[in-house]
This record gives C-alpha cells, sequence and structure tokens, in this order.
DNA sequence: AAAACGGGGGC
DNA sequence: GCCCCAGTTTT
C-alpha cells in the first residue's frame, strides 16, 4: 500500500485486495438474491439463492409460486415468511407492470416493495452497470470511521461518498468494503491489528487499546 | 428519528 | 439469552 491515503487510493487497495461477489449478473437473479441479503448474512443468502433458483429458475415460476412453497424451499437459511412473500410479490410486480423485466431505473425499481435505495442500487451497478454507489451498514460506517464524511444516515452517506470517490470506483469499491468491513473493520471489535490502513484511519487515533481484537 | 420486523448463528 | 446481520417499512 502506498502512502496515498485519498478516498480513490483507498477504494483502489479494497478492489485489489477484498473480493465480494454473489455470482449472478442476470437482472431478476440480482434483484432477487439482494432481497434475500437484507439484514442476512452471506452464507446464508448463497445458500437461500442456491435452493431459490434451482426450483424456480424464472421470474415466471417465482410469480407463480405460492409464498408458503417458496418459504419452505429458504427456511433452513436463515430466511423468513415476510421475505419469502416479498420475493413472490417481487416477481409478479415484475410481470404485470414491467413486462416480465427488471427496470433499469432507481425510481422504478423503488416502487417495488421491498426494494429501498440500496438493493435498487446493487441492480443498478452490477446488471446494468451503471455507476450506483449502494450504501449499507458496512459501507456507511467505514466510511466515516475512515474519516471520508460525518454522517448520520446511509443517504447521506451516499450523496458525500459521490462527492468524493471517483464515479468509475463506484460499482467495485462496493463489494470490496462490504467485505473489508466482515474481515478487518467489523462493526465492534476491528481487527486494526492487522489492517494495513490504519495509519489512514481517523476512527485508529481514538478507539481505545481493548476494543481492538486481535 | 426511532422502532418494528425477522430467524439462524455466534458467543 | 442476547446481539448481530450487503435493509425496508411504518410510526
Amino acid at each position: 500500500m502506498s502512502e496515498d491515503c485519498s478516498p480513490d487510493a483507498i477504494s483502489c487497495w479494497m478492489i485489489e485486495n477484498f473480493k465480494h461477489d454473489h455470482g449472478y449478473r442476470e437482472p431478476f437473479k440480482v434483484l432477487i438474491s439482494t432481497i434475500l441479503s437484507q439484514r442476512t448474512r452471506d452464507e446464508n443468502t448463497d445458500e437461500a439463492s442456491r435452493k431459490l433458483f434451482s426450483v424456480f429458475p424464472t421470474v415466471e415460476s417465482i410469480a407463480a409460486a405460492k409464498p408458503e412453497e417458496l418459504y419452505g424451499l429458504i427456511m433452513r437459511s436463515g430466511m423468513y415468511r415476510q421475505k419469502a412473500e416479498r420475493i413472490v410479490n417481487c416477481a409478479r410486480i415484475l410481470l404485470e407492470k414491467f413486462d416480465g423485466r427488471v427496470p433499469d431505473t432507481i425510481e422504478e425499481l423503488t416502487s417495488i416493495p421491498g426494494v429501498g435505495r440500496k438493493t435498487a442500487n446493487i441492480v443498478l451497478n452490477i446488471s446494468f452497470g451503471k455507476e450506483a454507489l449502494a450504501v449499507d451498514t458496512h459501507v456507511h460506517r467505514i466510511s466515516n470511521r475512515l474519516g471520508w464524511v460525518k454522517t448520520k444516515t446511509p443517504g447521506e452517506t451516499e450523496f458525500a461518498l459521490m462527492k468524493i470517490i471517483s464515479p468509475h470506483l463506484w460499482g467495485p469499491v462496493n463489494g470490496s468494503m462490504v467485505e473489508f468491513g466482515r474481515q478487518i473493520c467489523r462493526p465492534v471489535g476491528p481487527r486494526c491489528r492487522d489492517c494495513a490502513i490504519s495509519r489512514c484511519c481517523d476512527y485508529y487515533g481514538r478507539i481505545s487499546k481493548e476494543d481492538i481484537r486481535q
């Protein structure tokens, strides 16, 4: 890692060293698996996605499924009924309102119940190649710890980061920052000893030794 | 702005 | 048992 602590340099370092990808590119699979990922660990998300798509591989088949039937399939992977209902409802809306296709604007995507700004931006970036920044708890926390922003909400963070990070890095840095947050810059007990960019970090100067986990 | 929601897993 | 998790919705 160079001496450069600029947001773009840190972003590139994260992109180089931390990968995080659910593996899907088809719009509807990205949308569905991202809904599955909401407030849920990746291991559970990946398992549930595989089970779901192995039985219901298309928008049409999901739309035709009974929510209970779909729930029975994914319930062992940390999922719950509301999410199964959201997914079936989402597939039906895609079919009825969007001609069976996933829309490619933030307004249309967030009009679907269960799809917020973060999920919509993931789809826009991964499936449609648009420059979008999906701010989740990891991105929000890490951006504030590093001192790049001083924000209270993910919405503020998204707006502030767009002025700090080069647009072509928005997509790639997203998953990398999440993985960095899972492995190193964790919500509690961050592994600052193992962190190669601690000298660039505001939080590292404030955190007490006993709060750092080996 | 804060609480509700939701269930498996780590501790 | 309690707290957390690639959030979203409701109060």
